[in-house]
DNA sequence: TAGTTTGACTAAACCGGTTCAGTTGGAAAA
DNA sequence: TTTTCCAACTGAACCGGTTTAGTCAAACTA
């Protein structure tokens, strides 16, 4: 004799009322009696009764749930403080509405198109998050063709029938800029993300902007795909040249690190001969010496507004864009004036 | 005229057969006759017919996912290349069966009871994998008593109803201390992670007997939480003795960079004055300076047949425990035979 | 007072599958 | 030839909700 949970039947017959009334009741739709109603919703409670998720979303044609799918290798993943904040703070935003987080890790572009269309195809989710916009993202068409909801976590570089919700990072990187420049360097690099990908041009575009504006040069850049393996191959490239920089703004505070290990490798000490800025804000590079200057964001907070977001346009309601605070810089130790005479030394 | 996707009526009516016998025939199930059968499957491809998951879920009870809840706070996560891979492992195993992964990432004990307790209420999935296994671990009573299915990374301390997968860390921590003791240090440390963990148990007591078996001090351990922080922190404990560990074997790699960081600002070399080593054989540890000799397992491997085994449980298939190849010592740049006459050194 | 409106409620269809109890027709057995 | 049996197939119930059309009595209008 096992224990069934009720079902809606269950409350109808002990609340001596029909089916349709008590689902009337629970979604708090017009015409039903007040008296009826509360005793309904006493009925329901007594029994323990929970609607049924699976019923519910047959009927209702809605999932309940929303998907984030991630084209990343693994490898950059590790280390990346992103996602595990972003996604603790998706978390926040559904628990207490008793919606679920479907995540897809992928390695490739075609398993990102074909996640999404089997998100779709099997009506797992209501609408998904658009991380890592890249130039002419072919994921907004496809998402919207599918007729899933979106919001995309910055603005696309087209228009987008999704509303963003971005935090600028812009200021972070003028900041780290201008405190290098503050300090007296005069050759900053940049080692960059993918120029796929928007918010690496952005990053790229802000400090190319610093610079110009300051009358320094700009043509120290080098673009890698984020993984540490190639922050450290920029960073032996960018130490090799005859008028090495002072001073290397990083894309990512992995890079940064990997970085500063070449640097040390080669025998210059961080921050007396090279001065490094990472992105990102994570947690290790505080405790690494020395510690990392670096721009953070709020992370958590992003991805539970996000979150709310979404669930407000599945909803219908209103869906404008979110602008969240603008990323800071977090001056650490690795960022120092250079040394007067360094200018053009090379390795020691 | 929005084209609506196909129901399985439509393909009955088309096949001139009823809604019954095409359920058999895309199910394979006996008493359909053949060329019955051939001519359902045509008319349902070249109608493009998918099933309804919502539809197959309301009537098998079943949910096509698995739910993976993870307790940790986002300071952990970060840096930690654990779940980052391991979660790309499940989806190669999910991703061709049409499954999905509903993940949970809590930050307390209270949300992680709750998020099961959901998970199961709504019938979001039909299994769980349960990570980071702690003594007495109330999660597998609970999930149990809930009717979800599971499977354990690595065995429980208890009796438990569940299969368990797991890497034997043992050999890789024994290996990480004969090789230093090899070297030629006396005095190894380790820094642990929380003995509320069974890993973290394990690992320690892989430790301590490799120490005893060699005859050296194994009174050097310090209980950490995992964090960056708190690996700082032990390192700065473990320096400041009087007679101060020459080595010193962490249990993740965050923690051994970390202290890194400490010791490079205490004035210690590594590896001249001091040996670390770490423990997951992050991508970062292989960039910094000197580079870090870790403990490695495959963790993508470890989510795929996890995955695979949790499907078989559900399937109600066969389901022994499953050992997967121990951790590896990856010997690197931050573990040298100790100063023959700096045992007792202090900073310098 | 008769006719109309309105609020409260019921019955049944519906979402799109699965499953089970019957029905049918043809081949094998008697 | 008649009976029996079985494979092939149908129709309907079912999963647990939502939604729509329709019933009914009381309240309101004329």
């Amino acid at each position: 004799m096992v224990k069934q949970r009720p079902t809606i039947s269950d409350v109808a017959r002990e609340a001596g009322v029909s089916k349709g009334l008590v689902s009337f009741a629970l979604n708090d739709r017009p015409g039903v009696a007040a008296g009826t109603r509360l005793r309904i919703l006493e009925v329901a409670n007594e029994m323990g009764w929970r609607p049924s998720l699976r019923a519910r979303s047959l009927s209702t044609d809605r999932a309940f749930a929303l998907g984030l799918v991630i084209a990343r290798d693994p490898d950059i993943m590790s280390g990346d403080p992103f996602f595990p904040a972003f996604i603790a703070g998706v978390e926040t935003a559904l628990a207490p509405v008793g919606q679920s987080l479907v995540l897809s890790m992928v390695q490739s572009e075609e398993a990102e198109i074909s996640s999404y269309r089997q998100l779709a195809a099997h009506g797992r989710v209501d609408g998904v998050i658009l991380s890592d916009l890249r130039r002419d993202d072919p994921r907004i068409a496809l998402v919207n063709e599918l007729g899933l909801r979106a919001v995309t976590l910055g603005h696309p570089d087209a228009a987008s029938p999704f509303p963003a919700i971005s935090v600028d990072d812009s200021p972070g990187i003028r900041a780290a800029v201008a405190h290098l420049a503050d300090l007296g360097h005069q050759r900053i690099a940049h080692v960059a993300g993918p120029s796929r990908m928007l918010h690496g041009v952005r990053r790229s575009n802000s400090f190319a902007s610093v610079l110009r504006e300051r009358g320094l040069v700009d043509t120290l850049v080098v673009e890698t795909d984020f993984t540490a393996a190639d922050g450290a191959r920029a960073t032996r490239e960018l130490l090799a040249l005859a008028d090495r920089p002072t001073a290397i703004v990083y894309s990512n505070d992995v890079m940064a690190i990997a970085g500063l290990g070449v640097a040390q490798r080669s025998g210059f000490e961080v921050p007396r001969d090279l001065s490094i800025t990472g992105f990102d804000g994570s947690d290790v590079g505080a405790h690494i010496y020395p510690s990392l200057t670096t721009v953070t964001t709020a992370v958590q907070d992003w991805g539970r507004q996000a979150a709310e977001l979404l669930l407000r346009v599945i909803a219908g309601e209103d869906s404008d864009d979110i602008e969240l605070a603008p990323a800071q810089l977090l001056v650490r130790e690795s960022s120092a004036p250079p040394e007067t005479n360094t200018t053009t030394t090379t390795a020691p």
